[in-house]
DNA sequence: TAGCCGTGGAA
DNA sequence: TTTCCAAGGCT
């Protein structure tokens, strides 16, 4: 097992011992022999490519974002691509992945790109750091991913594989730590190539087996090492609170999102507070959004607060018409 | 820093 | 049915 005081004192060189030299090789014999065949993990996928997946996994699971990431990359190949076009295209073509502020950072991030970078994806920490929407999460993952580096990828998966195996805890804390990132990096494998697989290993190692809820330790390559399995699986001690959604201002939000995605016209603003009468779009998903937003009966201020935030946020934009998609 | 920001599938 | 969770970022 290998010794959580060795790995969270690492002030100066990474520790190195024949546990973690196990772990190595077992996590990435693991991957090379399981790994899913994602697009974005191909050799020909670009930087461009690999920062789009990036930002679009970033709370939404990899079945949503296969399909919408492959119209992007045949729609917007590279950022020079996107930035030419309104970000409401963005926004529209972002579909029902969610958070759809994520769309409009990620058309601010490739007009950065373009004006700033001469079009292409910069490859230093630092400067994936100074893009919209990009963390350091993201920023790792981009310079790993698609550059090589030897980063310390930190992510939900990675954090909950160091809980269990290295920590011993059935979950990681609510927020990430600087422990945590100390851990990672101490982790890491020294060679940069080996540090990248070791990064999409024990992501995907989370994602398939050390999962959230009921991981499959029967299937587990460090199962033997794991120092929750040894400590006799120990319940989380903590509760997770859920995020609330019924009634919230963030479902008004996301139902009148739906109506101005499927709109190609502006949407009268007397329609989100009336019920439709005469919706003034041909029959089709607007009225039928339409409907749907009406059908939460939200108080008025609710919806008040909901178009007031989306046009703030630049999701949204008012025009003399009613409200659109940005330009 | 805790709270906010969408959506849909699995348990 | 309800709850939980998913390759986070921003303020």
């Amino acid at each position: 097992m290998v010794c959580i005081e060795n790995l969270l004192s690492a002030d100066a060189p990474a520790p190195r011992d024949a546990s973690t030299a196990r772990l190595h090789e077992l996590v990435l014999d693991w991957f090379a022999a399981t790994a899913r065949d994602l697009p974005w993990r191909r050799d020909d996928c670009s930087a461009w490519g690999i920062l789009v997946s990036e930002v679009m996994l970033q709370q939404t699971p990899v079945v949503r974002v296969q399909p919408v990431w492959e119209e992007w990359m045949q729609r917007w190949p590279t950022p020079a691509a996107l930035a030419a076009e309104p970000s409401g295209e963005a926004v529209r073509a972002w579909g029902r992945l969610g958070y759809p502020r994520r769309a409009l950072r990620l058309h601010a991030a490739a007009s950065a790109i373009t004006t700033g970078h001469g079009g292409r994806v910069p490859s230093s920490v630092d400067e994936l750091l100074a893009l919209p929407g990009i963390g350091t999460y993201t920023a790792a993952a981009v310079a790993a991913f698609a550059y090589g580096r030897r980063e310390a990828v930190v992510d939900t998966n990675i954090r909950r594989v160091h809980a269990r195996l290295v920590s011993g805890r059935a979950l990681p804390a609510p927020a990430l730590s600087a422990a945590e990132l100390r851990l990672a990096a101490g982790m890491l494998p020294e060679a940069a190539a080996d540090s990248v697989r070791w990064n999409a290993g024990v992501m995907e190692l989370g994602a398939l087996i050390c999962t959230a809820r009921s991981p499959k330790c029967g299937q587990c390559p460090v199962a033997a090492e794991c120092a929750w399995l040894a400590a006799g699986e120990p319940a989380p001690d903590y509760n997770p609170k859920g995020q609330a959604w019924h009634g919230t201002d963030r479902q008004v939000r996301g139902a009148v999102m739906a109506v101005l995605r499927d709109a190609e016209h502006p949407v009268r603003r007397e329609l989100f507070f009336e019920a439709p009468v005469d919706l003034g779009f041909e029959p089709g998903s607007v009225s039928a959004h339409l409907a749907a937003l009406h059908a939460l009966n939200a108080e008025h201020s609710q919806l008040e607060r909901a178009l007031a935030g989306l046009l703030e946020d630049g999701l949204a934009e008012a025009v003399p018409e009613g409200l659109r998609l940005p330009r």
